[in-house]
RNA sequence: GUGGGCGUAGCUCAGCUGGUAGAGCACAAGGUUGUGGCCCUUGUGGCCGCGGGUUCAAGCCCCGUCGCUCACCCCA
């Protein structure tokens, strides 16, 4: 048995770049515009920061992460989302320094030791941003309507927009407490997990698929929410509606990852699938001060770029196709064509050829495979009277060139 | 971590109540065609995922194992 890939993880071949591309240099063009400025930041990091940034009894700090000791006996983790690594950096290079309001967005591989399934690998791509150092909850709708616009742009409809707010540490807590009392009668109905968690972070109980039906009458946060966090949560709904972003409130939404608070939204697929999540995001603003900056508000949202191909319309997107496609018959042809190939890719016209020398009928097949517009195509006969046919693929034109400067002649062709 | 489905040629799959492998596509050579695409002929290519068991005989039945996949769970 030869080496395979390792269980959940899925090689990305050239056949499907294009829309890799598609959606990167989308994303990129219109993050820009609104001023986010792409970070890279490093795609491991020490487990502390996950542990701290995203919860101890969170799933994925459980039981989810890629940990293992460095070689000096530091415990190390493979990142499981972005914004940890990226509020790190924040805090180390002071980034608050540069103004009021800092503005990045990311993408790269993120990695979960999942049961891998559709719309859900070990090593998948997110494209983030986050926006630090301003608790306006315009910055709030800002980031959703980009959001929202991405789509757009994407040509992706059908996508349902879903908001909530979370609250802050404050208001959470007297929640917090409203929920234990009313969980407190259920608790002995619940599944263990559910048990431990009532006590570690009782919000993630109303999460539970298993429970979830016995939480009809559950009190809601939004119930909950102290003046400020209400003002705030107000003014998103309006702010989304006078930019024109559709959305629907979704009390019940909560989020895997501790840290958020107040703002928090998800876009989701239509279909009843099983991963139909495709961007999420929300406010954080304890994050910075958890991870050791000055207090600094902060939202941001990441979304799944395996996910967000899936909806794209795939033939409508393709790849760079070559100019030109070189056919020798016979070694000696493929020895004369090697100067002329070098000559015209130096020049930035795109070659292929597959040196093999074999017969016109396999090349030609070969070319048009490639999608080359035209075809150079040089035989014995063709040496002999020292020309090369020039072939277009679609009109079937044919035109002698001489051989002897054909590169010279071809560029002049070919790259006007 | 828990279930269901599936592992046969590079790809998509067929293979009857068990008798020791097939098609299409792709690839290669040739024919035909004004010099490729259509068509025709021929050819290359398989430890039937792996290991055990039952049997005179296993791709097929049984057990185990690994892998893929879908769902639960979780999440982007």
């Amino acid at each position: 048995m030869s080496i395979q890939a390792i269980k959940g993880v899925k090689d990305i071949l050239p056949h499907d770049m294009p829309l890799w591309h598609h959606l990167e240099k989308t994303a990129r063009t219109l993050f820009e515009t609104y001023g986010f400025a792409e970070i890279r930041v490093p795609v491991f990091e020490y487990t502390e920061l996950f542990a701290r940034s995203i919860g101890v009894s969170t799933d994925i700090v459980e039981k989810e992460m890629y940990t293992f000791e460095d070689r000096d006996g530091k415990k190390i983790t493979l990142r499981p989302e972005g914004t940890a690594g990226v509020v790190r950096a924040y805090v180390e290079h002071n980034l608050h320094a540069l103004g009021s309001l800092a503005k990045f967005y990311y993408l790269g591989p993120m990695f979960r030791h999942e049961r891998p399934q559709k719309g859900r690998y070990r090593q998948f791509y997110q494209i983030g941003v986050e926006a630090l150092g301003l608790d306006n909850p315009s910055i709030d709708v800002e980031i959703i309507s980009m959001l929202h616009t991405l789509f757009e742009r994407l040509a992706v409809s059908n996508l349902k927009l879903q908001i909530n707010s979370l609250g802050d540490s404050a208001c959470r807590d007297s929640y917090r407490t409203a929920l234990k009392e009313y969980l407190k009668k259920k608790l002995p109905s619940l599944c263990s997990n559910c048990q431990r968690r009532y006590e570690t972070n009782p919000l993630r109980v109303l999460d539970c698929k298993a429970d979830a039906p016995k939480f009809e009458d559950s009190p809601v946060m939004l119930d909950h929410l102290c003046d400020a966090c209400r003002s705030h949560f107000e003014n998103v709904k309006n702010r989304l509606a006078v930019l024109g972003v559709p959305f629907e409130v979704n009390p019940r939404l909560v989020r895997g990852l501790d840290y958020y608070t107040r703002t928090t939204f998800e876009l989701v697929m239509p279909h009843e699938g099983a991963q139909n999540t495709v961007a999420a995001g929300g406010r954080y603003d304890g994050l910075v001060q958890e991870i050791g900056g000055p207090a600094t508000p902060g939202i941001g949202f990441a979304l799944g770029m395996e996910r967000t191909i899936s909806l794209l319309h795939a033939d409508a997107i393709t790849g760079s196709k070559p100019s030109l496609y070189v056919a020798a018959l016979g070694t000696d042809a493929v020895l004369f064509t090697l100067p002329i190939i070098h000559t015209l890719r130096s020049k930035g016209l795109r070659v292929d050829t597959d040196y093999s020398g074999t017969s016109l009928k396999s090349q030609m097949k070969k070319a048009d495979k490639s999608g080359a517009e035209h075809a150079l195509i040089i035989g014995e006969e063709e040496m002999k009277n020292n020309r090369a046919i020039l072939r277009n693929m679609r009109t079937k034109e044919q035109r002698d060139i001489p051989l002897n400067d054909a590169a010279e002649h071809l560029a002049v062709l070919l790259l006007s």
